[in-house]
DNA sequence: TATTGGTGAAGGAACGTTCCTGCACAAGAC
DNA sequence: GTCTTGTGCAGGAACGTTCCTTCACCAATA
């Protein structure tokens, strides 16, 4: 009589497998786990019976009784003060598929933070752990985070001794390794872009070039972007091109398009790598493509990111994770700073 | 006596802060969610026991008790057999962003989904919608979604009449609006180059350029990919340069890094726009700043996101969605197909 | 004095799982 | 026949919330 409401399409539940099937919850759960001691006949008849019904097991409801959400953050704190700019540059586009990938094989799901957004979004999300891109110095989110007992693993040391574990580069030792090869192939007046952002790779890059030139007694050829984007770029790149004493060889650490980085440097009247070697730091994946090829720097973001999961993992299930790794850059070298490459322009 | 194990941070629930401040369980989650009946004066005493404890609502079990998730799937279908390569494009980079920050300001997390991985990876995800970008007919992926009673909005109809809510632009308007721009520059012999994935935007695209061929008794000069990347794009593009009768109009179907593309047919001896005027669909920034400056065709990833948000949180939440939303596509004009930006070449 | 009406708060069911415990029964050992 | 051992399954607690219902209390009214 008292028939409960009859909603359109509610969801089959264990409870009316189990009804149907003529056994209880536990045969049910036990039969479609591979858990218990159950005949083959019974497994397989609650099977069926299941898969008649359309169950589809409540995957909130499994993660509640599992005490663990099976879902991992991913944010990147670089440009907080531009939101959102960061989903145009090609490293975070790669890092953000990567860590989807690594989490998917372990059993992961990956949930995209916002740069900015309602205070309450973060820990309102259920997240077993976080990784943290470039955390600024002291960063509220982190410290949300830990409070919240969710796993944090950031791709930056940020200051030094982070009690988290980490995976980073060694920024300095991978500029130096693009200032020697410069330095090998002749250029003698070799100029950076750099940005002040609040990430450390670009602090550690500025501070190694300027410590290299120091070592060598000439003056840095420094252009500091104070904002992302195209424009300030190829601006700073046209300043350092067109000063009384041009640089021979040019290292752009902020992401650029390659083929439009040298696009504007012909214009200018240099051809690369004739009148000026160049190397980037970018993930753009047209580097080998152009005309000539550019030599990229790259900081590994789809090693990064698995190193970076398989930590949270660890984390989150229990095994203990020690500090944090240590990776090295991937220099690779193309007709772009390779002055042989260029008939005529000779060691 | 049998005092149970004492772990190491176990999370306070709000059974402790109840205990802690000698009120019931009901009396903090109203305080704490500023419902009930509750003088200020116990409200504010149950929030600062609940500060002092640092207590953290378990957002699973909140979740669990509202039957909503409150988290969205965001799939890419297009690339199936390429998996994780649509990444790469800057498409689906600011799609990506666009989802995630819709939802967002909805209250929704947005979990990427892998194009591939084992059967039970999406399934197991707790998710109220889905956001199926490019689904292939009859996609498998959707239909496991429906059965599971998880909402379904994409980007495109895919094939006519699919039962759920859609966004979707008019390719095929799109292309001829393009055409017809190329044709009153003074192109006579307009070249294409599309590829056959499984999106109908590609299908509709190449039609809509074969169909207006036919109209106008010409013969298409149309290089069909057989896959995704750089190499096969340009490749394609030298093949349509090098015939002994070379087009005088380019249209570029696929993403591609425009300046790329420029520094290759300016490599064959062909100036833009005055030997060839280009048109590229692509959502790649750079294309305002390349030299000339590359008109673009443009699906609106953000727009589409914010829609197709919009309508997935509608029909989760109960309020009915009719059909689906047409889109106009934006064809941003620039230097690369306007002959009048360059001196000498007319009309 | 009994009745109403409002306020403040507690109790406990429910969300949909998993899994611990325990019971009935059968088969073998003594 | 009793005792063990093992098999097949059921009952129900637990995960941590929210929210519906109830109830005690006090003041004001009839």
């Amino acid at each position: 009589m008292d028939e409960p409401n009859r909603k359109v399409a509610a969801r089959v539940r264990l409870v009316d497998v189990a009804r149907a099937a003529g056994v209880s919850k536990t045969t049910v759960s036990d039969a479609l786990n591979g858990a218990g001691r159950l005949p083959d006949a019974t497994r397989e008849h609650v099977r069926q019976v299941a898969r008649r019904l359309g169950y589809r097991p409540n995957a909130t409801a499994r993660r509640l009784r599992a005490g663990r959400s099976r879902l991992l953050g991913l944010a990147a704190r670089e440009f907080v003060e531009h939101p959102w700019f960061y989903t145009e540059l090609a490293y975070f586009a790669r890092l953000t598929a990567a860590t989807t990938r690594a989490g998917m094989t372990h059993g992961y799901g990956v949930v995209l933070l916002p740069t900015t957004g309602p205070d309450d979004y973060w820990t309102d999300l259920p997240l077993d752990g976080v990784f943290v891109v470039d955390p600024v110095e002291g960063d509220p989110l982190v410290g949300d985070f830990l409070a919240a007992g969710v796993a944090v693993v950031s791709d930056r040391r940020a200051v030094a001794g982070t009690p988290w574990p980490w995976v980073d580069f060694d920024y300095g030792a991978a500029l130096r390794g693009v200032l020697d090869h410069l330095e090998e192939g002749g250029a003698r007046r070799i100029a950076a872009v750099g940005a002040p952002t609040t990430a450390c790779y670009h602090r550690d890059s500025v501070q190694a070039y300027l410590d290299w030139s120091a070592e060598r007694g000439r003056d840095p050829l420094l252009a500091q972007l104070d904002g992302p984007g195209f424009e300030p770029t190829l601006a700073a790149v046209e300043g350092l091109l067109s000063a009384p004493e041009p640089p021979d060889a040019l290292v752009v650490l902020v992401e650029i398009s390659p083929s439009l980085l040298l696009d504007r440097i012909r214009k200018l009247g240099r051809s690369v790598p004739g009148d000026l070697l160049l190397v980037c730091a970018t993930e753009d994946p047209t580097a080998p493509f152009t005309d000539p090829p550019v030599s990229t720097l790259s900081f590994l973001p789809v090693e990064t990111a698995d190193i970076a999961v398989g930590m949270l993992v660890d984390l989150i299930e229990g095994r203990g994770v020690e500090g944090g790794r240590l990776l090295q850059a991937r220099f690779d070298v193309r007709a772009s700073s390779d002055p042989r490459s260029v008939p005529g322009a000779g060691k």
